[in-house]
RNA sequence: GGGCGUAUAGCUCAGCAGGUUAGAGCGCGAUCCUGAUAAGAUCGAGGUCGGUGGUUCGAGUCCACCUACGCCCA
């Protein structure tokens, strides 16, 4: 059984759509969605199909697949690794709207709502097909049994929630400012105002003097108020002046005029030149009144107690950081509670549209929108002396999210749920869960939590979730919670009811007390039901109890960090409001993918970047993988296609590369792995170091790959396979090479084949969460499943394998930190050849090593083969403090002394700098003993321990030398005829190597050489007698003939010294060109 | 205005019990190694570790303040 041949030049897109079709074909995807036994729970965050995903889908999605892949190799059964998808709200009324050319809730209700609600629901699947490629191309594995929050189930389930919060009196309608859209004619929840706000917004600035009308106290009379304000189109709705009842206020005579403000506003509002005429406190101008600006308007029905209309009132919330330190009071456009605590009547000044009431009309500005009002108000106030003095402001004010509308603040009826009344349980159940990054808890998603406030849960809207309270004309209200409950009031069967407007509308029945209930027209905020997924999806409590209960929490979610307000925040609500716990144990809180030159990427700027182009120029894999590892998933990170490439080179195609050598050898030695697995070949006490390093590697990956994935530390997890595939390829394939090459089928060539065959099938299922496509093909070749299908017991996919276990036993710490040192080791002698110009091709005599510590000396010793032959040296020594070539130098170690000597360390760094000669030999003898060193510093004896000490020695004498990380490498320079032979020699088997790769020659071919111009060099001649067969044997050379290639033959030129050249020619050999030799 | 986060080489990122000369990859230049490699190695250029102060024998790391940016809240 062979493995399918590699090719070396793999198109990953090309090998990602050949596996996704075999998925397809085996239907490996549904099979892994039904495995596993024990359950792990994940919850699909709804998006909205309503436009085509982009790369911020792209992360978040293989973010939720590769902790279920990880899970499901572990065993699990993943509840609820299916598509969701958001069709309600507002987002979704707004496209439709776009497309029929709407302006806003008129033209809605002109048009039928019917209508309008079917093009809503219609509309959200416009993109359903990118979005089922775009799922299926990036390998994100969930079933199409999706969960819908429109479907008559889901919000049957939804009803019931709202049932239980109406139960339990957290479910309430109250008088409230929300922030009002006038265009779209609905308030917005405070996570879609968040999403408005703009600063820089120019407004007008307006200083409006309210003059003093009765007054107890003799220094007020005839002088006036002084309040700033940027929305003069709420001063028709005047009824109050607030000031800070401690602060100071002054009354002050200004260009004849007697003015009252803060005193310490007065040089900010007012400029020198003023002089203050008296003094209060804040307190004491309460109850002054004023004359009113305007006649604002009660609204319709309202009784209106004047009583307290147009008088100063203190509170704390006044400010003295801008304006005046007094502030205009207009309970209907945001201070409503400063208004219900004082006793204020509500006054109104423009419309739920945005107009100016009517009975402004006498006053030129009836009708206009809020906003165009502010000139024609401030005019009417300069002309009647009431101004001030006007200017204009950048602030920051909220507008609407999707259609950049200014928002109004406007106290309306709505619903909401007390979210407030369970606020500790809100904060103590986050405290359950795991956040990366972790400092969303207590920072983001904790401050907003600490914050909260009531939710306003009702949209005065068409398509979206109606809220099932019915209500009579005389304000009895009850709430639905099934549709078996509706049918019971209304005694007829509901089955084919579309619970939508306005079907839902049209269900009444009369109440024998109340008389006729009628539905309220609002329906749900649509972050509330995809905060009831984890109830709706399953249609609980109608069905699905059993599938329910092992769901009910999550095991994991992910999103990213914008919806620490939206899901997060309303899964969590409705979980500790009706069960008292989390809804989630762990989340990954991912960063926003921002362009390449740091921005947002979003929909509304039209910067961003299409997967699709990236997943087709380097597939999949390599997206996922940059996205993996690339950076921590809650930082930010820019992003370009030039990075996946750069990802793709450094680990797939590494990777890749190692496994196409193995295969490569494997076959041409007909190697396959025993059918129960490799492990006999695989006993530590049998194998070389190497192996054991390999594995002892491998294995601590396998342990370090699973404690970041139980982390939910997946970068983490992806890095240290990334790094582990850049040591096997470059440091255990390339020492490996000739044990694979050579001819003898020996044990040991059994044992590097299995050591490298089990290191690359473990790294398959270890990547196989991250990279499933590679993984899957490495996988499918390597365990006999490409081309011998029935001839193995191996699971048919890497996703349906079994996670790796750690082998305890194969665990080396010391053999791992032994090989850290050689490579160091190597590195150094390889700077120190660069140093001296010595290519690592010519041989030299010896080198001389020293490490830090006695154990790194020792883990050398124990690599000595592989130090000489990496740095193609003869011999190897070690510089202990035997070596007499050396001078020495000492440091403290300051990790330790530092703790224990403190103030003394500088002086303790003197004492062992000034050691020299035949003492500093002592003391590096000691250490080397393990002995103690004694020291006089400052007048006191200080014994050192030996770890203590870092010892440092000089380079010897007449050796090219380079030291780094504590290990030093001098090597002997000096050139013996011999060294320059064998350099020689391994110069031209390179060269001859180097032509028969130019030449197209097969690895295996054998070949004739030529060397043109060797012929009388006596150096050449001489390095032929003594390495001719080494030369031979190297490059496969038949025949070695010192003569001017013929002109058919590949040549190269070789370069010696002093103007000296070789050609060399290299030609297919065969029977007929026999070696007849050349000694 | 408040909260959270980020700030280290041209770019992308490590460095998190405070410790010795601040690293890697990419890119650039040079050299080397190589019959798996689109790879690898070495050297070079490139850093006031955002700034200021403080704690400490010692600060990229801890503290305070400030600046810039991002997100969230107002």
């Amino acid at each position: 059984m062979a493995f399918q041949p590699v090719d070396t030049r793999v198109n990953f897109p090309r090998l990602e759509e050949q596996v996704l079709d075999l998925w397809q074909r085996k239907q490996i995807v549904e099979r892994s969605l039904e495995s596993g036994n024990k359950p792990f729970v994940f919850y699909e965050g709804p998006p909205t199909a309503n436009g085509r995903p982009g790369i911020h889908h792209a992360i978040s999605r293989i973010f939720k697949d590769v902790i279920c892949r990880y899970r499901a190799m572990q065993g699990y059964k993943i509840i609820g690794r299916r598509e969701g998808w958001d069709t309600h709200g507002l987002p979704v009324e707004i496209e439709v709207e776009k497309k029929l050319g709407f302006s806003g809730k008129p033209d809605i209700e002109k048009y039928g709502v019917a209508e309008f609600n079917a093009q809503c629901r219609q509309s959200v699947w416009e993109y359903i097909q990118d979005w089922r490629q775009f799922t299926r191309r990036i390998a994100y594995w969930v079933s199409e049994d999706a969960y819908i929050t429109y479907e008559n189930d889901y919000i049957e389930s939804l009803w019931w929630i709202f049932r239980q919060l109406w139960d339990r009196g957290l479910l309430f309608r109250d008088y409230k400012v929300s922030m009002h859209c006038p265009r779209c004619g609905t308030s917005l929840s405070d996570h879609e105002v968040s999403l408005g706000f703009k600063d820089d917004v120019d407004d007008p600035s307006v200083w409006i003097k309210f003059h003093v009308r009765e007054t107890r106290h003799e220094a007020l009379r005839g002088a006036s108020f002084v309040a700033w304000t940027t929305t003069p189109w709420t001063l028709p709705a005047n009824v109050a002046l607030a000031v800070k009842p401690d602060a100071t206020y002054v009354v002050v005579s200004h260009d004849g005029e007697r003015l009252v403000l803060a005193e310490a506003l007065v040089h900010s509002v007012l400029g020198d030149g003023v002089t203050v005429e008296h003094t209060f406190q804040g307190a004491d101008l309460v109850g002054a009144r004023y004359e009113n600006l305007f006649d604002g308007v009660p609204a319709p029905g309202d009784t209106v107690d004047w009583s307290r209309a147009y008088t100063v009132v203190a509170d704390d919330f006044v400010s003295l950081e801008d304006g005046t330190g007094i502030v205009h009071i207009a309970p209907a456009y945001g201070d409503l509670e400063i208004g219900r605590k004082y006793g204020l009547p509500t006054l109104f000044s423009v419309d739920l549209a945005g107009n100016v009431l009517p009975e402004f009309a006498s006053l030129g500005f009836a009708s206009k929108f809020f906003k165009q009002a502010d000139p024609d108000i401030t005019r009417n106030l300069k002309s009647r002396g009431l101004l001030l003095k006007s200017g204009r402001v950048k602030h920051s004010y909220p507008f609407c999210w999707r259609c950049d509308t200014p928002l109004l603040y406007y106290a309306k009826r709505s619903w909401y749920i007390r979210t407030t009344a369970m606020k500790d349980r809100l904060v103590a159940n986050n405290l359950l869960i795991h956040w990366v990054p972790e400092h969303i808890r207590d920072g983001r998603f904790g401050n907003w939590l600490e914050n909260n406030i009531d939710w306003a849960v009702s949209r005065e809207r068409y398509w979206g979730t109606p809220i099932p309270i019915w209500m009579a004309e005389d304000g009895y209200a009850e709430c639905i919670g099934s549709l078996a409950e509706l049918e019971q009031k209304v005694g007829r069967s509901l089955k084919d009811l579309e619970l939508h407007r306005p079907y839902v509308d049209e269900i009444t029945w009369v109440d024998p007390q109340h008389g006729l209930m009628r539905r309220i027209p609002d329906v749900a905020d649509c972050w509330f039901d995809s905060g009831a997924m984890p109830i709706a999806q399953w249609h609980y409590p109608m069905e699905n109890a059993e599938i329910y209960e092992l769901a009910k929490q999550a095991d994991y979610i992910c999103e990213a960090v914008d919806q620490t307000r939206g899901w997060f925040y309303t899964l969590h609500a409705i979980a500790t409001l009706l069960f008292d716990r989390p809804a989630f144990k762990n989340v990954i809180c991912l960063g926003h993918i921002l362009d390449a030159e740091g921005q947002k990427m979003s929909k509304s700027r039209g910067n961003v970047v299409d997967p699709w182009s990236v997943m087709n120029e380097h597939g999949a894999d390599a997206l996922r993988w940059y996205l993996f590892t690339a950076a921590p998933p809650g930082s930010p990170r820019r992003f370009s296609a030039g990075l996946v490439a750069e990802s793709l080179r450094k680990f797939l195609l590494t990777l890749w590369n190692t496994y196409a050598f193995f295969v490569t050898y494997a076959n041409l030695d007909g190697w396959t792995p025993t059918k129960d697995g490799v492990d006999q070949h695989l006993d530590p006490a049998t194998l070389v170091p190497i192996d054991r390093w390999a594995l002892a590697r491998l294995n601590s990956l396998v342990r370090d790959v699973t404690d970041a994935f139980e982390a939910y530390d997946v970068t983490t997890a992806g890095r240290a396979i990334e790094d582990f595939v850049d040591e096997l390829s470059n440091w255990y394939v390339r020492r490996n090479r000739r044990r694979f090459w050579k001819s003898e089928h020996d044990r040991d060539k059994q044992a590097a084949y299995a050591t490298l065959y089990t290191c690359l099938l473990t790294v398959a299922k270890l990547a196989a969460p991250f990279v499933p496509f590679v993984a899957e093909a490495i996988y499918r070749n390597l365990v006999g499943l490409e081309g011998h299908e029935g001839q193995t017991d191996a699971p048919e996919s890497v996703h349906l394998a079994a996670w790796p276990q750690v082998h305890e036993a194969l665990l080396e710490e010391r053999l791992v930190a032994d090989t850290e040192v050689l490579l160091k080791a190597v590195s150094v002698g390889r700077a120190a050849r660069r140093a001296a110009g010595i290519k690592v091709r010519q041989p030299l005599r010896e080198l001389w090593v020293r490490a830090s510590t006695p154990a790194a000396l020792e883990g050398l010793r124990r690599f000595e083969a592989e130090l000489r032959d990496e740095l193609n040296v003869k011999a190897v020594h070690y510089l202990d403090s035997a070596a007499t070539l050396v001078e020495y130098r000492f440091k403290p170690n300051l990790r330790l002394v530092g703790r224990k000597y403190g103030k003394l360390v500088p002086a303790i760094t003197a004492a062992l700098r000034d050691l020299t000669g035949d003492a500093a030999r002592a003391a590096a003898q000691a250490v080397e003993a393990g002995e103690t060193i004694t020291l006089t510093v400052e007048g006191r004896a200080i014994d050192l321990l030996p770890e203590e000490v870092l010892v440092e020695s000089s380079s010897p004498e007449g050796y090219a030398v380079a030291e780094d990380g504590g290990v030093l490498v001098a090597l002997d320079t000096t050139l013996t005829p011999e060294l320059t032979m064998e350099g020689l020699a391994r110069e031209l088997v390179r060269n001859i190597q180097d032509a028969r790769k130019d030449a197209g020659f097969a690895i295996s071919d054998r070949i004739i050489v030529f060397l043109g111009g060797a012929d009388g060099d006596a150096e050449v001649e001489a390095t032929l007698r003594a390495w001719g067969d080494y030369v031979r044997e190297e490059t496969l050379a038949d025949d070695l003939r010192l003569c001017a290639p013929p002109d058919h033959v590949h040549t190269t030129v070789l370069e010696l010294d002093e103007g000296r050249a070789l050609t060399i020619g290299v030609s297919r050999g065969g029977a007929e060109t026999r070696p007849h030799g050349y000694v």
